[in-house]
DNA sequence: TGCTATACTTACCCAAAAGAGAGTGAAAAG
DNA sequence: CTTTTCACTCTCTTTTGGGTAAGTATAGCA
């Protein structure tokens, strides 16, 4: 077993508070946090209600599949509602319930510090690149 | 081709927003915002200054392979600082830099609304599947 | 008769991510 | 001499993510 947690059974941590709460927690920002599921959020807070072609426009690189995909998951978790028009061709309709919006929100502060940032995570990358290419030269000199 | 953002050249959407610093922005959050980054912010932020494996155990389940990855990631970023002690066993410390704690911070609202939704989140779920499996009911009856 | 539009679903496949487990190095403790 | 400790690193295997392309249904238009 190489899995570092394992040694917690034997440590005595302090611990305050609740695992299994944390746990949970831990799973839905698992879920929320992904590259796709974020991006929909953006656009359809952007836009209101969008088609599913229109929407994977926006978005971007996405690929219908993968489209579907975040599209049924955030479905599932209540993030949007998904509306079918009984017509044809076939029209389907995705906008944010409440729950929805007031994740949207919450990530607000991420983009904010993701804007922010930006420059000085440049810096920082290439400062490290640099470092870590001083270490690879040779001894000599 | 089926990527649908290709359709995009030729409709003309509103677009109010600097596309190159949008792009930008979503890299960071795409490399920001992932599952062992954010676990890792959480417990340095609560734990202050730690070790490799003490780290790892406050983390819970994550292997040695992708806790090295993802410390070195978040120290190019200059969202961490990594310490080495020339001692024998090896002792390194990890602690937040300031932009670190200010990511851990923005990330904050994410929290709060995991941690405040995640019954509505269950409930859906729970709603969603068993609309799904009455769907797939016979039609008899 | 056949083409188009729309929102998918399915099947197949590849590449990248992640996990498991063993190995390393050097000193100090037994 | 052997064992332990720590922070990795390396290799191997499994899992997941995601792309591509084809198929589906049906009304309306040419």
């Amino acid at each position: 077993m190489t899995n570092l947690s394992t040694y917690q059974k034997t440590t005595n941590l302090p611990d305050y508070n609740d695992p299994e709460l944390d746990k949970l927690v831990r799973e839905i920002i698992e879920r929320v946090a992904d590259k796709w599921t974020m991006l929909t959020l953006e656009v359809l807070e952007e836009h209101g209600q969008l088609r599913f072609t229109r929407l994977g426009e926006l978005i971007g690189e996405i690929s219908q599949k993968m489209l579907t995909k975040t599209l049924r998951q955030m479905e599932a978790d209540g993030l949007i509602v998904r509306t079918v028009f009984a017509v044809v061709p076939p029209r389907v309709e995705y906008r944010l319930t409440e729950l929805g919006s007031s994740l949207g929100e919450a990530f607000c502060g991420v983009w904010h510090w993701a804007e922010q940032h930006r420059e000085t995570i440049r810096q920082s990358r290439l400062a490290f690149q640099e470092a870590a290419l001083r270490l690879q030269e040779p001894i000599e000199r």
